[in-house]
Parts: structure tokens; C-alpha cells; sequence
DNA sequence: TATAATAACTTACATAAAGTAAGTAACTAA
DNA sequence: TTAGTTACTTACTTTATGTAAGTTATTATA
């Protein structure tokens, strides 16, 4: 190994390859949503979400916050570092819709 | 599932998500190069560096072009279509130098 | 009082993706 | 004839993800 590449891009690009980690953030760009919300929305499992959330929890990314009512209610949204994420969603969105066609996604 | 993200976002930052895909783009964006380059440069495994070079020719994104030296010399490197990803590229730069303190990182 | 419902997880197990290291092909140099 | 070089491929192991059932906590319903 000869790695010369930016600590700093590195890690920001092994978050964003992480699968479903940029869908999350893109879906709570939207605003708070609760568990099954993301869960449906994306299409991801239970399993990996939680670990995810829990991961981007760690990182900055993401707040949880607890709603004591029955049954409880727990909100996910985006802090300032998570909602910074927006330019880059933006640039995915322009370059998804200048170089795929509809027909030829999957 | 629910899913109302449209199908040519989710497909880009499918690419995107898929393990080493974003590494790799960003490598080719420093000009061609052969595969024992980018394999050192960014420390993928052979075998899955050819497994995404391969799908990435696929999707039009690289281009891969055989000079019959000794021994062969097979480079490596981004259509235009590849070439668009750079301002994606600089934003996550961008993002990383913003919000990532290099003592956080690892 | 017992049962059911709901949301947010967690656990156990199965399948898929990625890492490791040895092997192959094609060619030249020693 | 043997060794070296590059770009892979193959067989096998480890890690990540998917699936589906189970758990916890709380209230509503029979």
C-alpha cells in the first residue's frame, strides 16, 4: 500500500460508501422522521438501520430524540454536520439527472 | 417499502455507495493508471478492483485500454461521464475539510 | 384480568460481499 | 530452462447484510 490520499476525504468518502448511509441522510434532509418511516422509505432492514443510526449517532450526524407518549414516539433528524450534507446531495441529484437515463437504471 | 426516491438518484448514490466505487473515480480523477497502481493507491484487494473496474466499464464511467508491451500494460482510466463526477468529488472534499478534525479520524 | 396492539429495537440464523493468498497466462530477459 | 513481470482469477475465510421471529414498554380492549 502506497495511500496517499487525504485522511480527511477518506473517511468522508467511507462514510458515504457505507451502504444506506447517504439514502439516510438524504431522507432526513426531508426533516425528523421517525424509525419505520426511514424503514419503509428506503427500503433498508431494521437490522442494518439501527446500526446505521447508531453509527451516524457517533459520528455527529444524526440526533435521536425520545417523545414519551404511548406508544413512545423517537424522532431522527439531522444535526448542523448532518444538514451540512445537503451541497453534496444536491451534486449527486444533478449528476444523476444529467448522465442516467430512466430507461436504463437496473 | 414506500419508496418515492426517484429511481435515478437512488441509482447514483447506489454507485456511489458500493464499497471502494467513489475511491477508485477519485484515483482515475489524477489521470490513467494501471491496475497495480490504483490497487496500491487506495489498498482495494485485486479481486474486488477487478470486479468494480469491470462493472464501472459497464456503466460507461471507465475505460480500460490494453498496450500490448512487455508485459502488457492496461490502463486505466475515466470517459466523460467519469470525468463528471469531479465537482461530487470536490464537494465531499469540501465537506470533509470543513468537518472533520484529522485528530477525530481513526 | 387477560389479551391484543403498537413502535422500536434485538437476536439468531442464512445469504451475499469482501479480504487473503496462491495460481494462471503471456511474454521477455538472463 | 528458469525467473520475472503484470493483470488478472480461483478457492477459501471472514465480514456485512437480509430475514424473520422475539423482546420491552405502554395503553387499549374484551
Amino acid at each position: 500500500m502506497d495511500k496517499s490520499i487525504c485522511p480527511r476525504f477518506e473517511k468522508a468518502i467511507t462514510i458515504l460508501s457505507q451502504r444506506w448511509t447517504g439514502l439516510i441522510i438524504y431522507q432526513l434532509l426531508s426533516g425528523p422522521q421517525r424509525f419505520g418511516t426511514i424503514e419503509s422509505a428506503i427500503g433498508v432492514s431494521g437490522r442494518v438501520l439501527s446500526e446505521r443510526l447508531k453509527d451516524l449517532e457517533n459520528e455527529g450526524i444524526v440526533k435521536r430524540e425520545v417523545f414519551p407518549e404511548t406508544p413512545v414516539r423517537i424522532e431522527y433528524s439531522l444535526t448542523e454536520k448532518g444538514v451540512s450534507f445537503e451541497p453534496l446531495m444536491k451534486e449527486i441529484e444533478k449528476w444523476s439527472q444529467h448522465w442516467l437515463e430512466p430507461e436504463e437504471i437496473q
